[in-house]
DNA sequence: AGCTATTCATAAGG
DNA sequence: TCCTTATGAATAGCT
């Protein structure tokens, strides 16, 4: 474009990001628009930026309209597609609904974090993303741990070695698991 | 654009609607693809022809798991909206695939933090993610006190506002910082 | 939010 | 449909 290719990947400078997204998210829609004159096409654009916020075009009715028009058309053309809503899917929906909405609160944690506090949480999702690293922190401290407790058996082994016949006691027992299981807590 | 400005009309002549309409599309999916990349967005684009033709473009998952997110952003918006039973049921594989692209990304985003993959990481790996998940839940809890804190001065307020005398004393005092000052753990 | 130097997109023609 | 080319548009980097 202008004083400097562009390169094809994530810009990295949030502030520069932001001012890209502002200025392309404009000349997007603007293209948009005019192909849909010009060609006489319905066109629908859906923008969700990166903290989450949405933009929209519907050319020729609303987009309301147009997802169903969508969707028509690929029912047509998807003919596997499910058109039952058996009891034991629609739990399985409800499932993943609850879990992508807690993936899009980690990736706001995550954004935040990367963006310097571009982003407005609400309470409920802080609690969420609380209560995720509290998971992860879990995670992190028991592969600590698995770690000390071989580095401790090894130790171990290597005293035995030395004094064949050993009155040595242990200071920790890891004949039981030192640490919870992994896979407990599931994101 | 090139050799003669355009009017924003619809063109006439079939043949170079149909020429127009081909480059145009190209550089409308193209123009999309690149905010996405460049300016991490979820974006969806779906163009009818003229003849009823579809092209479709879905950037992060699938079109069908963006018009989901669509139509639930816009229900909180439009209290109006339709709440009919949108046929709308994605069959439990497809929403499986844009569930673990998620994570994927999740994950992308979570190596590129703390830099290194989590499954083999050695012991002073494990204490520098330990430090950082402490840090990040540190600014949760800071924003969390913040919005706390915001609530308390706003009830506050509205109390002194019905009890001109008022002998009201604060159960918690924000007239001096409850929390530490944002920025002072630097990542 | 504006400005300009550049790069990009594309209308017209072959 | 694809290629070329002249030219209008879009926009990256600054301020």
């Amino acid at each position: 474009m202008a004083r400097g290719k562009v390169q094809l990947k994530r810009i990295e400078n949030p502030v520069h990001r932001q001012v890209t997204f502002c200025k392309r998210r404009a000349g997007l829609l603007k293209k948009a628009k005019e192909l849909s004159v010009l060609c006489d096409a319905e066109i629908g654009l859906v923008i969700f930026s990166a903290h989450g916020k949405l933009y929209e075009l519907a050319t020729k009715g609303s987009m309301q309209g147009l997802i169903e028009k969508y969707l028509k058309f690929t029912r047509g053309t998807q003919p596997e597609a499910i058109t039952e809503p058996h009891p034991l899917v629609m739990d399985a929906k409800e499932e993943a609904n609850v879990i992508k909405q807690e993936i899009e609160t980690l990736q706001k944690g995550i954004r935040y974090l990367f963006g310097g506090g571009l982003g407005t949480m609400a309470m409920d999702e802080l609690q969420v993303l609380e209560k995720n690293l509290e998971i992860w922190m879990y995670h992190v401290r028991s592969m600590k741990m698995n770690i000390m407790s071989e580095e401790i058996q090894a130790l171990r082994d290597k005293v035995l070695e030395n004094t064949s016949v050993s009155n040595f006691v242990p200071l920790v027992d890891t004949s039981y698991p030192l640490i919870i299981q992994d896979g407990i807590f599931q994101l």
